[in-house]
DNA sequence: AGCATTTATCGAATCGTTTCGCAGAGCGTT
DNA sequence: AACGCTCTGCGAAACGATTCGATAAATGCT
């Protein structure tokens, strides 16, 4: 590859002239530039970033952890926040840390060292809060994304307990005094959230919640349907189920199927945080919905707010956004209706 | 930040030595060794990765463009991809393309700006191959993955005429003769691909092809849609349709839906890359079942053979897995039934 | 004891840029 | 004619590591 001592020599002039000219960093002089951008054509001359990278100390990227970016909703936020790192000139560093604090650990030292000139993280649970401030202390802006916690940064997520809470009492409202929460990792912050949600609504209605009527535990699909179809074949069967997730409710329905129930005939069903295309297939869920790309566009704004050093607010600042609640007919409701985002 | 510099005052020696303790380039003395080690940890050093890549002219990452990030059966390779990587000790820089060509372009050139040692690309419609060539021109390895061409490189994918065909050969098994294609951007590879499948399952059955059962265009769900609709409430409705992506997948459902039918009842349907989880969700969907995950892997060992020199192969080398096909309640079989992957 | 060989460490060049002080040229002003 | 500007372009010092030939000490061998 053609360096810029190579250009510089065949346009007769010193590196810095080609450096300005290609930075546009001081003015140059007509004659001279033109003979430069003809040696770059020349010489197929291409900028070092690495070289670049080391003397200017900034990179022009920054870094992603998501905690799983198969699951659509991740996938969507990665979408979000791409869009405004490209818009902003900004090269985007995908981690994915597969719900594994060990793997998260790796991925921000794999990217710090790369030094990104900042962070957004959706943190597993469980995550390691004192390495990310150690991150901050290092002077690298980090944005928490999703999964709100304690930490001293800028966050943005969703409004958990609010939409728990009405999409208990919606069920409530259609009768149900006996309903379940499949509740996920208590560890993710989002999880414990939605849990609250779901104990508020039955405080309102001054119902009392059966211990085994709250299934909580790794959160994996397969740990939530094991659980759900012991409860499904209990006793005293629950009339509704609500799942705090995807992962969950993929238990839950499977559960159901392994004993052939189907919801909302024998039981009635919502969900945070759906399946695609919900619409398409039958039973339909009730859904929260979260606006995932939304969630990354304004998570990689509050990071360029930080990065120009406009944010000047020195705690962090927490944006919550509107989920979108659908409601479909696993609830038993028998018209979908949707409420505004 | 500490640098090997202050390690080295530190701890008395050049820095070269620290650099040998820190590599294990070169064997260093014991007491020596300890000194440095110590003089590391008090100093918190931090080797930087950019001066590094800078000297040695290698980052230890790769880069991995894939055409769409949101949807599930790229994430799935992307986690492949992933797992190998970290693994083998790189680091993956993702980028997304969107299905736009421009935006393939411009990741590809972010990262090799960034001097990635390697790439995997699954390329997007209309993507510019030269390019890539170009790339390869250059040195740097490139594996294709998923959406195969006539590029002269490695490349990794599934078969796709073969399932397609033996799809298309079941419709016609429970009696369709009047089967429509949902067939996407016949500029992808696969979509093509698939083309073929169903092109060649009419002709062994003998069956001739209505033109306007052939549904193609931008792949994109909406524009599936309107097509479907038109199709579905012409004068001689097929009675089977197959889709060559999730996405005509969708708007084929979507069509059906807008218009009051059902699969199977009103009409046969079967897609190749369906959606997650179709066991729980009803119709039942027969699907054509990529390998994703397993094809991430693929892909990157391909790679890592480019990278250290044992792939010797002068030409590429072209990997087809197979994919399992999964038959459900939607091509009107009764009970469900898997061929092995 | 003398010489060859191994072992441990150092020094200095190098990777490809950016950045900033400096100098020469040209020009207008007094 | 002397002075002070503005414009251009040059030169050289960083940035933080790696790498390899050279050197000095230690060891082995006869």
């Amino acid at each position: 590859m053609a360096t810029i001592v190579d250009v510089a020599r065949l346009a007769k002039v010193s590196t810095s002239t080609v450096s300005h000219v290609v930075n546009a960093t001081r003015p140059v002089g007509d004659a001279t530039r033109r003979r430069v951008v003809e040696a770059i054509r020349v010489t197929g001359y291409r900028q070092d970033s690495i070289a670049r990278a080391l003397r200017r100390s900034r990179t022009d990227s920054i870094g992603l952890v998501v905690s799983d970016v198969a699951q659509p909703v991740f996938a969507e936020m990665v979408r979000g926040v791409e869009h405004e790192a490209t818009a902003a000139g900004f090269t985007l560093l995908l981690a994915n840390s597969a719900e594994q604090p060990a793997l998260e650990t790796r991925s921000l030292k794999v990217l710090t060292d790369r030094q990104v000139d900042g962070l957004i993280v959706a943190p597993v649970g469980g995550s390691d809060v004192p390495e990310i401030e150690a991150i901050l202390g290092r002077g690298i802006p980090v944005v928490v994304m999703d999964r709100l916690g304690t930490i001293h940064t800028d966050q943005v997520g969703v409004e958990n307990t609010g939409p728990m809470r009405d999409l208990v009492l919606h069920l409530i409202a259609h009768g149900h005094r006996r309903t379940a929460l499949a509740g996920g990792n208590l560890s993710v912050a989002t999880m414990a959230e939605r849990h609250r949600g779901y104990r508020e609504a039955h405080a309102d209605a001054g119902i009392k919640i059966l211990p085994e009527y709250v299934l909580t535990g790794s959160g994996l699909a397969e740990d939530t349907r094991a659980m759900a179809r012991t409860l499904f074949a209990s006793a005293n069967r629950p009339t509704a189920v609500v799942a705090a997730s995807t992962q969950s409710a993929i238990g839950v329905l499977a559960a159901a199927q392994d004993l052939g129930l189907r919801t909302p005939q024998d039981f009635a069903f919502a969900t945070f945080d759906g399946f695609p295309h919900s619409d398409l297939f039958r039973p339909q869920i009730t859904t929260v919905t979260q606006p995932a790309y939304h969630i990354g566009t304004t998570a990689m704004q509050l990071l360029l707010a930080r990065l120009t050093g406009e944010g000047h607010t020195p705690d962090g600042k927490t944006v919550r956004l509107q989920p979108q609640v659908s409601y479909r007919e696993s609830c038993g409701c028998t018209s979908t209706s949707t409420t505004p985002g």
